[in-house]
DNA sequence: ATGAAAGCGCTAACAT
DNA sequence: ATGTTAGCGCTTTCAT
């Protein structure tokens, strides 16, 4: 038990330099045919496994690739994940990953782990908490260190990097539109992650197609900036006091339960409140009625930000491309609970 | 830009010697106190990030554990991971993630990955293909390192270690019971997962409270060992040919969906049939009727692997506790989807 | 209290 | 084709 063979072990045994050995089983072409297998062989027969901190200290680089995301119970980032995990393995980086759980403290205490040498670039998505006290320094020791940053989704102004971005300005606008070009007037907006910059996008987009539709902005059907424990509360309040023929959920969670509450309160979907949701998840499928959701392709987002990022590390430092912004575009799935 | 500096530049800038000031970074007394200040406050202020892979390779370890889980898009392993990011990091831990999608190709692809000397200890539950081929040998080489793992829901009697699973047997038994307590005789049990041993303990837990109850067991009735794509039309098959009261779902898929098609198919639930499920995800919160669901608290199974990993991996080598398997009891959640 | 030096396991430049 | 050697950045023992 407990081996832990090394390369001089091997040397040793085998009667050859650890020049040799390394070599050998790094495929070098130095290396004669009849002396690789030997030594292939052996290190295969007892299980050699490289030390791959002895690696990437000598390299200087190592495989690998942070990721750091709010929160993995949200379908959405579960789907990015997924594909970072798929693109990174395929260009040979592994990722460690980290849940912020939308906690400032958590993030930085992330960041600290993510220490130097541990990886190659970072992969981040911010936490809610971060965003509201714009605190974004903890990011600027990476990109003292010369470890690129690509930030997806929750994204900062203040950190100069390469971006993956939803248009979601333009989702809320698309959704707004379905809505009032199947008849509905009185659109509410419905959030509970509020001051977080994607929030604010989908805002201005809703209310810029009311306005290019000449609907009068209520303020009083937004909804947001509550506790997520009021949702009942807030959402029987809005639909006892005011008209409402659409909701817009800016996440799944606004749209679910803002279909179950309308249902429980007797209005029929769509025919007296059509719905549509971002984040095109498990729940809006099953649900019954089905939602309409705005999709915003979390896989393919998981797989571009990946890309970028390794391009910047494996980048020549001698051409530098400047810092780009991706911004992916959303589709609409129609489903049940809107009318045609 | 692109500092990265070294214990050598802080001791040439304040002209000591290396030792001491990485013996005044990592607290130890034999510095004085203003020396060890000069150090600390030039290190802080020029941003020192240790190298973390000369710490690993000289102090051989490091505070990394290695967790492979088949699918991140499934609720369950969601929760697990969540628990296990959780429970890591409060013993100062971080973790290097990896998804086996379901492949034994990728499982090993992984476990090459996760080469010696990144991570103190490993956490897998295995992959589909995995289980189903027996074929678990790529995990030897971390034993025979002296590295430990630690498996969980999904494990094999082939690998000698710590293990965490489910009461698969007694959750089926009990779900069972549940239905037949409630009226129901005709109780089908239906699975999209085959070959894995989870799947066999559920079974057999059904069965046996069949035959505790004196309720003969028909084959009929148990509909598993199909391709996916070919669920809606399996289950249709089950409700038209067979009188069916309650269908108990071995995934959340498989329960939610047998309630969509029977709902579809004009059946009331509970009234005409009852459903169960495994895996208290969203979804059976969601759906219409709400779904009475087992429990599998996946968030307490990812903190106690964690919790036995890390003591396993802290464990003084002169005293070494016994393999031992932690069995978690499951709980029912009663929703609406069964009669009372 | 501080310094000097060895060495963790590996790669790669250089020598043979 | 193979060997020798320096050194990556750090910790730690031993000396001063």
């Amino acid at each position: 038990m407990k081996s832990k063979i090394t390369l001089r072990d091997i040397a040793k045994h085998l009667k050859v330099s650890v020049g040799t050995v390394s070599k050998a089983l790094n495929g070098n072409h130095e290396i004669s045919e009849k002396t690789r297998k030997r030594i292939v062989n052996y290190a295969k027969k007892h299980r050699y496994v490289p030390n791959i901190n002895a690696v990437n200290l000598r390299k200087e680089s190592a495989p690998a690739i942070g990721l750091i995301i709010p929160n993995i119970l949200n379908y959405f980032f579960a789907q990015v994940f997924s594909g970072v995990e798929m693109a990174a393995n395929e260009r040979g980086y592994n990722i460690i990953s980290c849940i912020s759980n939308e906690s400032l403290e958590k993030e930085i205490a992330t960041t600290n782990t993510l220490k130097n040498g541990l990886i190659s670039g970072l992969l981040v998505s911010l936490s809610e908490e971060t965003e509201k006290q714009k605190q974004t320094s903890h990011f600027k020791k990476f990109i003292d260190m010369g470890t690129p940053i690509v930030m997806f989704d929750r994204v900062s102004t203040a950190i100069q990097c390469d971006k993956v971005i939803v248009d979601d300005f333009g989702a809320s606008y698309d959704a707004t539109e379905y809505l009032i070009k199947s008849g509905c007037r009185k659109v509410a907006a419905v959030s509970i992650l509020d001051n977080l910059e994607i929030g604010k996008l989908r805002l201005a987009g809703y209310k810029k197609c009311l306005e290019d539709y000449n609907i009068i902005i209520d303020e009083k059907l937004i909804v947001r900036n509550f506790d997520k424990t009021l949702f009942t509360t807030e959402i029987k309040s809005l639909l006892h006091n005011h008209k409402v023929d659409a909701i817009l959920g800016f996440e799944e969670f606004a749209a679910v339960n803002s279909m179950v509450i309308a249902k429980d309160l007797g209005f029929k979907i769509p025919e007296d409140i059509s719905i549509i949701g971002f984040t095109n998840g498990m729940l809006p499928q099953y649900v019954t009625p089905t939602i309409t959701s705005v999709s915003q392709h979390g896989k393919y987002i998981g797989q571009k930000a990946v890309q970028m990022l390794i391009n910047r590390i494996e980048e020549e430092h001698t051409n530098i491309a400047p810092f780009s912004t991706e911004i992916i575009k959303t589709s609409l799935i129609i489903r049940d609970s809107t009318k045609n």
